[in-house]
DNA sequence: TACTTTTGCTAACAGTGTTAACTTATTTAG
DNA sequence: CTAAATAAGTTAACACTGTTAGCAAAAGTA
């Protein structure tokens, strides 16, 4: 029975592909990567490539997942180490803006045209475990008495601040020193955090 | 002196070859442009369009600035139809919101990796007349004694609640029905007024 | 050993942005 | 009105891109 090593090296080059795009990735960007250039770095001829991922759309949903996924740890990571609610959605607001400018090309491909049809999108459960997390920490900071609709809004509110400020900030559409970013941030956490029981 | 005539109908090939893009555009997207559609479309050979414009990009950054000042135009529009300060951004918000979906293809060129060098777009002015409309009604908002660093703050975490909440839901990642995104908006924004003066 | 399946290859198709080199009009100067 | 100079527009090519069809070689199975 080979076909358990054959399974497993296979895997193996699977692994090498999004490895060798990652590695464009982080040196030139998702615009960069070709899957030609990715059959060159893991030494395999170009059709290869193929037999592993669909097409090239398929590689980049699985950065998606992994940014998701790195970003969920780095979310729980910052919560876990506070104990108040308040405290803790500050210190989730900050720890997105950090992963967001720390991994910037992933984020990029997070977000940018990266989402292809918005229909597979919904289906994506590293998304979902993003969204646990953060829905759970406004959950405590909420009053009771609140249906699970407000909470999803309150949630939306939230991550679309997030996400607005470090887009914009990403193509450096006002030219803003970082120091100022953080401040910027937390004046729209706060402000967040102030109205979220209306 | 054909010289005049000449630079005019120039000026005509120029706006043909914007006509051209535009009607691909909002066809099939920005990323179904291509300088041989726009060629076919206006009648001429290929590289005539890069005797108007230098590349691809130049043709994109054009939609950008017409874009902005579209944009502008709008916020404009719902701002004077108010006197009452809070309403007026109330109002801007939503005009800002209603652009970017009535609009969709407009808003993702001007977003999406539209935005090309991050060294020309702060020369952009188009940006700069959009920024100064907002920021005017932000001024009319905040206390006096306030210094410009303060306002422009303000202004950039206003925006980037706008367009948090525009491309997230244009992405579709939460699934959400146009109804509950106008609450949302609404939502964000009262935070960020009930916060405008601390 | 013979057969079948997997694996990987080369080569091609249909596109893309961009540019070099050439031809044809048109404008200007003598 | 002709001749030189300039502008306009052309075809053809370069160097890429994603993707796929068809074929050769290697590996697993009988």
């Amino acid at each position: 029975m080979a076909t358990e090593k054959r399974l497993k090296q296979k895997e193996a080059v699977k692994d090498s592909i999004l490895c060798a795009a990652r590695s464009i990735v982080l040196k030139e960007g998702w615009q960069a990567v070709s899957i030609r250039k990715i059959a060159e770095v893991i030494g395999y001829s170009l059709p290869v490539v193929y037999t592993h991922y669909e097409n090239k759309d398929a590689i980049l949903e699985e950065f998606v997942k992994l940014g998701f996924d790195e970003l969920s740890m780095a979310l729980l990571d910052a919560k876990n180490k506070l104990s108040n609610p308040e405290q803790q959605l500050t210190a989730i607001a900050d720890a997105y803006f950090e992963f967001a400018f720390a991994k910037r090309e992933y984020y990029q491909m997070m977000f940018g045209l990266g989402m292809p049809s918005c229909e597979r999108v919904n289906q994506i459960s590293e998304i979902g475990n993003f969204s646990s997390i953060v829905i759970a920490t406004i959950q405590d900071l909420l009053d009771e008495a609140h249906n699970e609709e407000k909470i999803r809004l309150k949630f939306h509110t939230f991550w679309s601040i997030l996400h607005g400020l470090t887009s914009i900030n990403m193509a450096n559409l006002t030219a803003t020193p970082h120091s100022v970013q953080q401040l910027i941030l937390q004046d729209a956490v706060q402000g967040f955090i102030k109205n979220i029981n209306n």
